[in-house]
DNA sequence: ATCTTCATGTAAGCAGTTACATGATTAG
DNA sequence: CTAATCATGTAACTGCTTACATGAAGAT
């Protein structure tokens, strides 16, 4: 369910066509949801068919050459209505503490390099989240400064802020992560 | 994959039916990886015939008791390979921070309730987590105990304190959530 | 000319969810 | 005698992955 309500949220800033949300939602510096291109073609068409978003066919010549989707009345609603819910928490399923939790049936050596695999990983994470966060900040994104166009410049600084903190929350979660695998390796190594 | 490897780790402690490694992966106090009945009994049929573990058939009378698996000799190898290996990390899909990401949409005491419901459900894990953590450490659980017997004494130790670090990496984890999830309450009800 | 970017699609398959179904054994 | 526990199964469906496929437009 969550992929609707997140395309719901990305064209609430502005419309896109199917190309444009699948380097969104695929693209190299993070967000808080990913999805492929094979994903997202059948998503925008049922989403449409539900009347959350309207697609406008822009047509050159004969040939159709692309589909730009804006969100619908019904669609805000429904986004509205789900930002206001607390859904039931996903169930747990953490493959890497999986992988660490039986850590002690290999040598210590292979787990140390499996554990900063997942250091170098989450720090990566962390470079691109922060990035983004000072960059809402400075309302400094395509997709915010769009989104800003429609509220009043009274609010900028407070929903700016609002979704900064979002990848602040990112960086902090990560940052524990990072925290824990390096105080394993301690454990690891003290060990043998 | 990663239930075939949750399963295998359970089963390197002690052999188990399906009723059992049910209960295990659906309960209430959780562990780090979950699955519902329904899949368990097609996956252990499939590891079976993939050679990972061994059913051994209880028969009582004329009909079947229960099938208790055991991990094999290709099971416990399979099992340290995919431990050494670094692997791909799983695509970011938050569906409570893409919540958070719009939370500019809806009124301010909305968005707190969602997210006090979001403090008390990780504030629930953590319980759940310190408390695992602090039963491996006293090397005080069923699977421990069972799992130690194949052992030597000098390592039991080590043993239980990598994986009670592990279930202290998922409470650190939560914790920075809830953290997070506080800070964005004060932040929701000064921009009031 | 050829390579990259724009743009959209399909199809097979796996993992996980929800729900239904059956029957034996044990405990109160 | 009845309810809970033990024990195993199936079937439909949704979400996601991997891979293949096509063709126009723009850049070098």
């Amino acid at each position: 369910m969550s992929l609707q309500h997140a395309l719901l949220g990305v064209l609430e800033a502005r419309p896109m066509n199917g190309y444009e949300l699948t380097r969104f939602f695929d693209a190299a510096p993070r967000w808080v949801w990913s999805a492929p291109q094979s994903q997202i073609y059948p998503t925008l068409r049922q989403m449409e068919q539900a009347g959350l978003i309207e697609g406008q066919k822009e047509i050159r010549g004969t040939r159709l050459k692309r589909t730009v989707y804006s969100i619908t009345e019904h669609g805000l609603e429904e986004l509205r209505t789900w930002l206001g819910t607390g859904h039931t928490p996903a169930p747990v399923r953490d493959s890497f503490s999986l992988q660490a939790l039986f850590f002690d049936m290999i040598d210590a050596d292979r787990a140390a390099s499996v554990l900063k695999a997942y250091i170098a990983e989450q720090e990566q994470l962390i470079t691109e989240w922060r990035a983004h966060r000072e960059a809402l900040l400075a309302k400094d994104t395509d997709l915010l400064k769009e989104r800003l166009k429609n509220r009043p410049p009274a609010e900028h600084d407070r929903i700016a802020g609002l979704k900064a903190n979002v990848f602040a929350g990112q960086v902090a979660v990560a940052q524990a992560r990072v925290d824990w695998a390096r105080e394993s390796l301690r454990l690891l190594a003290e060990g043998v």
